[in-house]
DNA sequence: CATGAATGAGATTTCATTCAT
DNA sequence: GATGAATGAAATCTCATTCAT
């Protein structure tokens, strides 16, 4: 290996950090195996990153700073709902691999990650910046209504999406199209405000 | 028949892998910690099962049965949706760590287990036997409505409320009456059937 | 290796451990050099011990309750001084490995051991019980010269005996003899009490 | 010539990599830490000394050469023995760390370093030029009084005083006090020539 | 002179699993 | 049914050292 760019290494490892984590778990890939798919030495692994833990901190923050920055495509004027909505669904397609990973790092019980949590807070509050004038009550209800029939349909959605396709034997463009059908009329369509 | 805590040892086994799995994942529970939380020796869960594979597998496989034979409080006669859903959500919740597992190992993308989608097919099935009658663009639509807009947000809800209350600083009871309002209008008052 | 007898197997350890502590120092020591030497799996070790740390741990122990329960030979009846302290020297030169890992581990900075210090707490006292009668400043001058004169010189002969007499090309009964003659004169007959 | 906090570089590698041996032992104090505390890069340290053997070396010969040629205070004129005594515990107080790695590496069994008595040497030698002229007998006698019950005990009150003091709870002041009065007492005052 | 990047070897420790009793 | 003892393999991480720049 040339020892030229440490910064291309680095990427290297989380990019080979990332998908791994997201086929077998945070915890269930190893350092080792890592290190073999970046061809790289273990031990150069631990020159740019503290410890493992930190690869996957690392791979977080970097998503939660991209979700901050992005403009929502939702928002993108000249489209209609149905494209707005493809678009975004494509975006996070991208991102699928991470996404699994904040999932399933979330659901742990003795996590106290929030990551997930940080992201939606952002994308929801991005979404309806009017969103802190409403009072207590309908504001708790309109975050309910963003995180468990928004956020959190269309994430699964991502990471699910080939296996729901897989076993109930359904083709790839039907499943997407008949996706944003179902979330348009359960989500978009009884929007509170 | 010997006990432990009142329990067979091949149930307190089970309980306290369940409990492990949900809070730290399947890779990172050892079956060391599990044999000492339950009090046992480690090589007592080798006599009871084959390997720490099987552990999973059972759990999963008791769940996927009771989740096929119980009726459905949806179906019972004499209460109104939301007290419907208030009791189903109860019982899931109590089902919450082998949801919290089962949710995991679904997002995996390795993994060839299908246990979420077996019983999100009884679920659903059960609940509408006509829906074979159905066209098939029409089934798809439906399906795509029950699983990405009921199931996966319910469960989500049972595996996410504690996180989502913390992080955002919400009250408990507030948290559930919010989630059964914004369910009802976004997944029940929206069936196409 | 037959699963027999755990308790010889942790002796086997300890004396492996001890041995090559003393030879290497125990940072330089690995636990899988004892286990080598001990002809048991590096794993094994960990079955009979926390870490690392707590087979030096017991070892001390060990060393310290032996110590606490000896007769001391000084006591003894019928035996001039220098005979008794022959003994003596003789009975410490079979502890020669576990003195040095004591000496090496007391004089780290670092260390908050205090085994050294605890052995010669019991050995001083045993041999002078009528002790804690003296007046404060008579007690410190007294376990300064016990101490510092007599137990750290001891302590240090048994320990560099073999590298002092080859590196001043000596032979080895003069050695332990002429030790004997200065440490009787220097240390025994100037005791203050 | 590039300083480091006044220093040059190597001193400041030597000033460092002295004091944490001291503090953890040569075998668990790492060339990363001593870079580290150093504040300079790894591979600077390997450009200014071969290997970590070399600086712990480096160290034992600076030490040597200072010993060889330093001038006994214990011969200084118009000081009485107290005094001189005094002079010469403070002296070797100050490289009291160097003496800590000093003794901890003459007790490792494998060792083949005798730095402790060529130091030993040049002390013994340089006090009593005439011992040269002794009869053998007498010569190895002095010789273990000098070493055994001198320098040993003087070494280690001042790598083990602190602790010494810290176990026994006394003061400061009226530990070297004593320490001074019972060498005197013991080693001094019963020299054979 | 000094550094960032890298590595092979080996450190401690934990894993799932086995087996004689 | 259950256990103490053991193990091979592999985990995470650190080591001393090197080298191109």
């Amino acid at each position: 290996m040339p020892k030229i760019d440490g910064y291309l290494t680095k990427e290297k490892i989380l990019n080979v950090a990332e998908k791994l984590f997201s086929e077998v778990g945070y915890d269930a890939a190893s350092i080792s195996t890592i290190s073999k798919l970046a061809g790289i030495n273990k031990a150069t692994i631990y020159f740019h990153f503290k410890n493992k833990q930190s690869v996957l901190h690392e791979l977080f923050f970097n998503m939660i700073e991209q979700m901050e920055n992005r403009l929502l495509p939702v928002e993108e004027s000249g489209l209609n709902l149905k494209d707005k909505l493809r678009k975004e669904i494509d975006f996070l397609r991208e991102k699928k691999d991470i996404i699994s990973i904040l999932l399933m790092e979330s659901i742990k019980t003795n996590t106290r990650d929030d990551s997930l949590f940080q992201i939606a807070y952002s994308e929801i509050y991005n979404k309806k910046s009017r969103l802190t004038e409403l009072a207590n009550s309908k504001k708790n209800l309109f975050l309910a209504h963003e995180f468990f029939t928004g956020f959190i349909p269309i994430l699964n959605f991502v990471v699910l999406e080939d296996k729901y396709r897989n076993f109930f034997k359904l083709d790839e463009e039907s499943v997407i199209d008949n996706f944003i059908d179902v979330i348009i009329k359960s989500h978009y369509n009884t929007h509170i405000i």
